[in-house]
DNA sequence: ACATATAGTAAGCGACTGCATATCATCCAT
DNA sequence: ATGGATGATATGCAGTCGCTTACTATATGT
């Protein structure tokens, strides 16, 4: 079956590029365009992935907020003792289990946090103002529907049809 | 004018997590997925890669191929190698400059690259089934506007509305 | 009380990447 | 013909990442 369309010329198929050759690239691009808004605030990108991830839920366990931003629990650590230190989240010791760390946004994270999300969020709107007024929304949804998906899913997404 | 979304709960705003923030784990988790299948044709991502950018137009001179796969123009020296030994490429000299290499696709490699295209393309449709019948079309729009943008737009996306 | 398990921490390893340098062949302008 | 650019190549360095191991403090089940 694969010999249909290998028979067709280079931009077979619908011309599609392969997902992962879009996605890769252009999330490099994204973070790269995004790294100098994040300086001008003192953050790393790793430091702005727990000021996010923080502020949309206040986060029990160090290792929970890791696997929630993708990043290794150790690696981590040294991120967070960085915002610890410039006090703009708290890590305070469970005391229903005082191994855990409940991590939280101080006011000043948050405003912190709220400050560079805007100038991102303002650099983000002339970029999805390239997008047709049509496409946006959809676009958005999607990303955020596919970028939800547990990693499972993405490796083996089920049965191809859903009612067309 | 931070401070009115800082004001707002944790889901202020639109609620949308950061474009780059969903772009880069999701394109991890794309690549992830997509890994056995390549390596079940003997590819690496890199591989892959070339041979999906030689199909599409066939390239003159490595470091332009490097450049367009998003490379180091060292680094693919290797991936080259292999696909040349391999049968899948051919590395032709420039017969006006002997310097530059033509860079073309053997009807082997043609084969193979639409092998494992086509895998990934059944793996990806069963992926994108996830959607919404009505933002699927419109969200690869999207993603194929954006990832065609050279990275100085995406750097600086220019005024913010679109002379629509 | 004792054994086992888990959270946070520290340190190191291997792989990959981007970046820089050096070499060689070739081209181009003078 | 000569000098200065350029493409491909080889190599090495530094930074980052994911992963593993080990250690400490704490919790839980027996």
């Amino acid at each position: 079956m694969a010999e249909s369309t290998a028979a067709n010329g280079p931009e077979a198929d619908d011309g599609r590029p392969d997902l992962a050759a879009m996605m890769v690239p252009l999330g490099r691009a994204l973070m790269a365009a995004e790294l100098p808004v994040l300086r001008a605030h003192g953050l790393s990108m790793w430091a702005y992935a727990v000021l996010l991830a923080l502020g949309e839920e206040p986060t029990r366990s160090q290792s929970a907020l890791a696997q929630a931003i993708g990043a290794d629990k150790t690696r981590i650590i040294g991120v967070l003792d960085g915002l610890q230190d410039r006090g703009l989240i708290e890590r305070r010791p469970d005391p229903r289990d005082r191994r855990v760390h409940l991590l939280l946004l101080t006011p000043e994270g948050r405003r912190l946090r709220d400050a560079a999300r805007n100038g991102i969020r303002r650099w983000e709107d002339r970029l999805l103002a390239r997008l047709a007024d049509d496409d946006r929304e959809a676009f958005l949804r999607g990303l955020r529907t596919l970028s939800a998906l547990p990693e499972e899913e993405i490796a083996d997404p089920g049965p191809a049809a859903p009612p067309r």
